[in-house]
RNA sequence: GGGCAAUUAGCUCAGCUGGUGAGAGCAUCCGCCUUACACGCGGAAGGCCGCAGGUUCGAAUCCUGCAUUGCCCA
């Protein structure tokens, strides 16, 4: 055989591994007990308001980070004495939601325009019974502490009136209008879009020149340049920038529009970058933001030449009415050649705007739409953050986001998709039919009027429009209390604490909620936002369905336990940056676990003694581990009050596996005594209560077997430890015997001492830290595998040796030590130190950094130097003592 | 074009407001089935802390410039 099988293998011994599978059961005990239900009472409240999910969503790895870390503060809030209430809920997610089902339709062979409105939305309904509860279910999964009895969805009864409300109150402020506006526009969604829902996207394209002729003037004309020559039929001018020489001479000229024969006007504007192209660019007022710009400016007409399908209309002219706009391209480049209006076209990378929902590339077009007036919502969200009332962690999004603040433009609110919150607006037929203009006839009610308080008809429709969601978003964190109502809730848990997200939806939903939060509930909707990362696949990209590279999180916790999944985001969650997602990182916090699960076995044999007093800890090894318990509390704590949550889980890491089991344990397995039952039970319990909020169902088991008879029934009702207990006494004599001990195996190790070759420890140091080794002498001799330790001074030759700051040790080896070897380590470690000690020799001796530098920082390099000195003394001894 | 971040061991990353003999996990090498754990234990090796300046008694850490990468905005 070509290798050697462990003996758990040839043996089949009962393992004690870590083997997840029991958390549902866990997590039924918790929600059977009603323990995440948040009711209003004296205490300190803590609240979040769930990033609401999608009812489309399927949990992925990025709602497993979002959630786990919002459930770690809500643990952790708990645990610390505070009432915690986590509302949760989901999105209904209008144009997603809707394309969604349209494509279940489209299997079917249906359509929605087909099956008409009312009918859709019942099957959406239907849908959304069916599935869209199914992402909170997958929350439950990995352990969210969340409230039940206080789910929300974003189109329920109590979210509508919300939305509603605001709206109306909006609209009787004058924030809310309507008007003609050039809006970002989906042909494939069949929607418009808000100015922040379009994504850019650099891409391979061309850039046509083509002539326009000058009227009058035979033979002469203008080169323009565009990415979209199919535009040109709405062209109603040219532009050039007023600053420009080459092309002065062109303003005020008349252009012949090739292929429709339009006249148009060469104007100046500034807005034209004079590098760009020839300098001279076709305005197409009605399909471009900076031409519609230019038109208002030179009061230029608009001609819509492409409809909301992204089809030429009639205006296009005949021959390309109906046809696409990239058959549209197609022919209008076809005829340009033909007719020799086409000078030359360039390759040329470019940015897209496209649909950040579908990715199509969207259509700027002019439309009537609704739109709300942001700047004087802005402006008390901009002084919340300069306040510091409201802060960001990590600090450095707070800039691009007052950027953003203070640049805002006006939000396109309608929808034209028929999932979402109906405008609460109506038209009266009559009125708009005595008046064309954008406000005519229409009516901003709550309720559907009976009839038009202007003329009195009944005439009264409904606009079709929906509202974008994210207006109802924007409202969640005091929807979910019950706004507008006055309930205890809201009173109690508004403002929430903590905002978790990620940053991709900082404009689209922070600001929102910023904004609206303030308007209307009086107050901003919280003090703290936690910016997360993203979560990545192993190679550091992005994940996504089209490349395959996702991983699907509850997969990872069928396999490694739910502890697992959520140790390994949180270690990664550094603030600010992203995350992968590797299986490598998901086996070792399942090794992690598997620690636990192991260390809980040997702390079971300790019985179940009561839990003593931490102060009253005895013993050298007691009063160690309970001075590092309580350091790790006091960064547990610090980790989680900056949102550092990384550290968090990285210090449980450090504590748990490389002081209390690799010290420890190990110490309290040899059972000569020393360690109390009851400290190393109290430590282990506690250990487990500040490990809670990170891996919650791991240390509820183990916790349900150590717990005493008087102890709260689940880790969740436990009291967080305190910090105060320390001996800084015990930590210096422990690291001082721990490199004692390191010293000996390294030279087991170097010299290739067997484990079963026993040995002699003859240890040079003072007659106080003897006495301290003695103490210990019953750890260190089965921990480096020595049957005796003895004091006086080093034999000499024959002997291996190393030296700490504190002592000599020597371990006579007469057969096998290479002295050679010896000498030539000895001499090594003398030329190291004296690196160190000749660097703090010469700062010690200038007068600058004696000056300057504060005294302990003074003190603290004399002693180093001390140190190093009798180290590199008692080394050098042993060198003269091999010559010998 | 503007802004923000990142750059530390082969890989993935810690290292907070200047003072550590630069750390961890994984991978590597050596030795171990030591009665909790081989999902483990012990030991080792591995770093011009992106480059160039500057501030300082002292810089991985602060400042400036540059390079590379990523993200956001136009």
């Amino acid at each position: 055989m070509w290798w050697r099988p462990s003996r758990s293998i040839m043996e089949n011994k009962q393992t004690t591994k870590y083997a997840p599978g029991f958390e549902d059961a866990i997590y039924k005990t918790w929600e059977e007990s009603k323990k995440f239900a948040g009711t209003p009472d004296g205490r300190k409240a803590f609240s979040i308001a769930i990033p609401p999910p999608n009812v489309t969503g399927r949990l992925h790895m990025g709602h497993a980070l979002n959630n786990t870390l919002q459930d770690i503060l809500i643990r952790s809030a708990k645990l610390r004495g505070m009432n915690v209430k986590w509302a949760p809920g989901t999105d209904h997610g209008g144009i997603a939601t809707q394309n969604v089902v349209e494509k279940e339709l489209a299997r079917e062979g249906k359509n929605r325009l087909d099956m008409g409105r009312e009918e859709f939305l019942r099957r959406v309904n239907e849908w959304k019974q069916l599935y869209g509860g199914s992402i909170l279910e997958q929350l439950k999964k990995l352990g969210c502490a969340c409230d039940w009895d206080n789910i929300h969805f974003t189109m329920d009864e109590t979210c509508s009136r919300a939305v509603t409300e605001a709206f109306v109150r909006l609209y009787e402020e004058g924030k809310i209008y309507r008007g003609h506006r050039l809006i970002n526009h989906c042909v494939r969604c069949g929607t418009a879009l808000s100015d922040i829902e379009v994504e850019y996207k650099d891409e391979m394209g061309k850039l046509w020149y083509i002539r326009y002729p000058v009227a009058g003037e035979k033979g002469k004309w203008l080169v323009v340049a565009t990415t979209r020559p199919e535009t040109m039929l709405g062209d109603t001018a040219v532009a050039v920038n007023p600053e420009d020489a080459r092309l002065a001479a062109f303003v005020g000229k008349t252009l012949i529009l090739p292929l429709t024969g339009r006249k148009i006007p060469v104007v100046a504007d500034s807005a034209v970058e004079a590098a760009f192209g020839t300098g001279a660019v076709k305005v197409t007022p009605a399909h471009d933001f900076t031409d519609f710009d230019i038109g208002v400016r030179q009061k230029l007409a608009t001609i819509k030449v492409i409809d909301e399908k992204g089809t030429m209309t009639p205006l296009a002219g005949a021959e390309f009415a109906g046809l696409n706009r990239y058959e549209a391209r197609k022919k209008v480049c076809a005829m340009l050649e033909e007719q020799g209006f086409l000078e030359k076209t360039e390759e040329l990378k470019h940015s897209v705007s496209v649909c950040y929902r579908c990715g199509e590339a969207i259509e700027p077009m002019l439309s009537l739409q609704w739109f709300l007036e942001m700047k004087e919502l802005a402006a008390p969200a901009i002084k919340a953050l300069d306040d510091g009332r409201v802060r960001f962690y990590p600090g450095h999004f707070q800039k691009p986001f007052l950027n953003f603040l203070g640049e805002i433009r006006d939000w396109c609110l309608s929808r034209q998709i028929w999932w979402g919150h109906r405008l609460p607006v109506y038209y009266c037929r009559d009125c708009q039919s005595r008046s064309s203009g954008e406000e005519a006839g229409v009516i901003v009610s709550a309720e559907k009027p009976s009839k038009c308080p202007v003329c009195g008809s009944a005439d009264i429709f409904q606009d079709p429009d929906v509202l974008d969601t994210w207006f109802s978003s924007g409202m969640w964190p005091f929807e979910v209390f019950g706004w507008p109502e006055k309930t205890p809730e809201l009173e109690y848990y508004y403002p929430t604490s903590v905002l978790v997200t990620g940053h991709e939806i900082l404009y689209l939903w922070v600001a929102r909620m910023l904004m609206m939060g303030i308007k209307f509930a009086g107050d901003i909707p919280f003090s703290d936002v936690y910016i997360h990362g993203i979560v990545r696949d192993r190679h550091g990209k992005k994940m996504s369905k089209s490349l395959g590279n996702t991983i699907d999180p509850l997969k990872v916790t069928s396999k490694y336990g739910v502890d697992s999944l959520r140790y390994s985001l949180t270690k990664q969650a550094v603030p600010g940056h992203d995350l992968l997602a590797a299986e490598e990182n998901f086996i070792a916090s399942r090794n992690f676990m598997n620690k636990i699960s192991n260390a809980a076995v040997v702390v079971e044999r300790e019985g179940f003694e009561a839990v003593v007093d931490m102060a009253k800890a005895e013993s050298l090894a007691d009063r160690w581990i309970v001075s590092e318990f309580s350091s790790f509390i006091k960064s547990a704590e610090d980790a989680i009050d900056s949102y550092d949550l990384a550290r968090y889980a990285r210090v449980m890491w450090e504590f748990f596996w490389g002081s209390f089991c690799d010290w420890y344990l190990e110490i309290l397995k040899l059972r000569s005594g020393g360690i109390s039952a009851g400290i190393v039970r109290r430590i282990f319990r506690e250990t487990l209560i500040v490990m809670h909020p990170v891996i919650p169902f791991i240390t509820e088991k183990i916790y349900g077997r150590i717990k005493g008879a008087d102890d709260p029934s689940s880790i969740m009702d436990c009291a967080w430890p305190s910090a105060e207990v320390s001996f800084p006494g015990a930590r210096e004599d422990m690291s001082a015997i721990f490199e004692l001990i390191q010293g000996l195996r390294n030279i087991r190790s170097r010299l290739a001492i067997p484990a079963s070759a026993p040995v002699r420890i003859i240890v040079d140091t003072e007659e106080a830290f003897a006495k301290k080794l003695s103490e210990a002498e019953y750890f260190i001799l089965p921990l480096t595998r020595a049957e005796s330790l003895e004091f006086g001074p080093a034999p000499g030759s024959g002997a291996a040796n190393f030296a700490t700051p504190f002592l000599k040790c020597s371990v006579p080896v007469s057969d096998i030590i290479d002295i050679k070897a010896e000498r030539a380590r000895a001499e090594l470690e003398i030329e190291k130190i004296e690196e160190h000690t000749a660097k703090l020799e010469a700062l010690l001796t200038n007068s600058n950094f004696i000056n300057s530098a504060s005294a302990d920082v003074v003190e603290q390099k004399k002693e180093l130097l001390a140190n190093f000195n009798s180290k590199k003394e008692k080394t050098a001894e042993f060198l003269r003592s091999l010559d010998a």
